[in-house]
DNA sequence: GCTTTCAGATGACACTGTCAACTGACTCAA
DNA sequence: TTGAGTCAGTTGACAGTGTCATCTGAAAGC
């Protein structure tokens, strides 16, 4: 019934699946190839029949959720009942979600690994090609790539400082990520009634 | 002549020092009790005597890192030959040149530990606050709070994202770090105009 | 001068990533 | 059907790691 290559193909599913979940759950320290095997079903030897090295793994979790994001931002961007405003914001709005719910997957996503350092960067297209469609409905073509790149970049940030606890500082008068991002996105949104 | 408690000060300098340099040159990988002992000329056991453990002695060269850019944003607030705009402008590259020269340091400053989450956002107090400082000459007490943390937060996006390198996508159409700065201080210090 | 203190050295331990060798079930041509 | 070949997974081993208990010796304080 299950042949070699459709078990070889489950247990490679199952060891991401660990390795994602000991991430969410205890953080990168608590991914062990061990851990993960164990949490597979198999042993720690396992992964190097799926993965050259540990590294490998993790960067195969990171690809993983960069697809679930472009996912995500596919879906929005098709999504008839949003303003283009509001598709621009929600998909600010996811990107920083995942900082906030899955902090530890988030970093990885963003790491540069020293083995492949363009393996991330190839995975992160999809997410934000489709989010630069989205900018562009509401800019216009020329200044769409500049405004994309900044906005996510200030997403990723806002994320950042919000997962690492300095947001949370009253010198900040009690801002929300949320906040900040609408600030963001009606400077911008604002600039595109100007032009 | 050097007392005990002096050669004792001298060689939590000298742990802290090459942790730093070990940190920059090899990343986190490269930073071992060990090579931090040998390279500070003692055996692997003395950083206990300074430090509760290895996260501890790191979120120490984390907050050195912090304090320095504390001190650098306090000579640029000061500085008499900078326009207010100029200041919150090179306050941001300040931060993102962090990111681009000693980008292992710079996640380190960002980083949550688990042991204390609180110390390395304690450190960041001085440096944010000087930086609040500059926004408020800029933009009036009202608004600068929001603004400051914006701008902080895309600052440390910027960098991230340059650091992972993802802004040098041919998407994005060959935009610097720089030029997102500029586009974002132009539109703050621009809106502040409008007020 | 004697005791106390404490920075640093050292031996040991559990745990990690990684590799070489091994096992056994699946695959497929003859 | 049978045989060799492939290959996912196991196991033993090893070097390197953080950490602790213990020891040493020199400075500090009375």
């Amino acid at each position: 019934m299950t042949s070699r290559a459709e078990s070889a193909a489950a247990t490679r599913r199952a060891l991401l699946d660990a390795a994602a979940d000991l991430l969410d759950s205890g953080g990168l320290d608590a991914v062990t190839l061990r851990a993960v095997g164990a949490r597979a079903g198999v042993t720690r030897g396992a992964p190097y029949r799926h993965f050259p090295d540990k590294e490998s793994l993790l960067i195969a979790v990171g690809i993983q959720a960069w697809d679930t994001l472009g996912d995500r931002m596919h879906a929005l961007r098709a999504d008839p009942g949003l303003s283009p405003a509001e598709k621009m914001r929600n998909g600010l709005i996811a990107l920083i979600d995942v900082g906030r719910f899955q902090p530890h997957l988030y970093k990885l996503m963003f790491s540069n690994p020293p083995g492949d350092p363009t393996a991330l960067a190839r995975a992160a297209q999809r997410s934000q090609t489709e989010f630069l469609a989205v900018v562009a409905d509401l800019v216009g073509e020329q200044h769409a790539r500049r405004y994309a790149a900044l906005l996510i970049s200030s997403a990723s940030g806002i994320a950042g400082l919000e997962a690492s606890g300095q947001l949370a500082d009253p010198k900040w008068g009690g801002v929300s990520a949320e906040d900040l991002t609408d600030t963001l996105v009606d400077m911008i949104a604002g600039k595109s009634r100007h032009a």
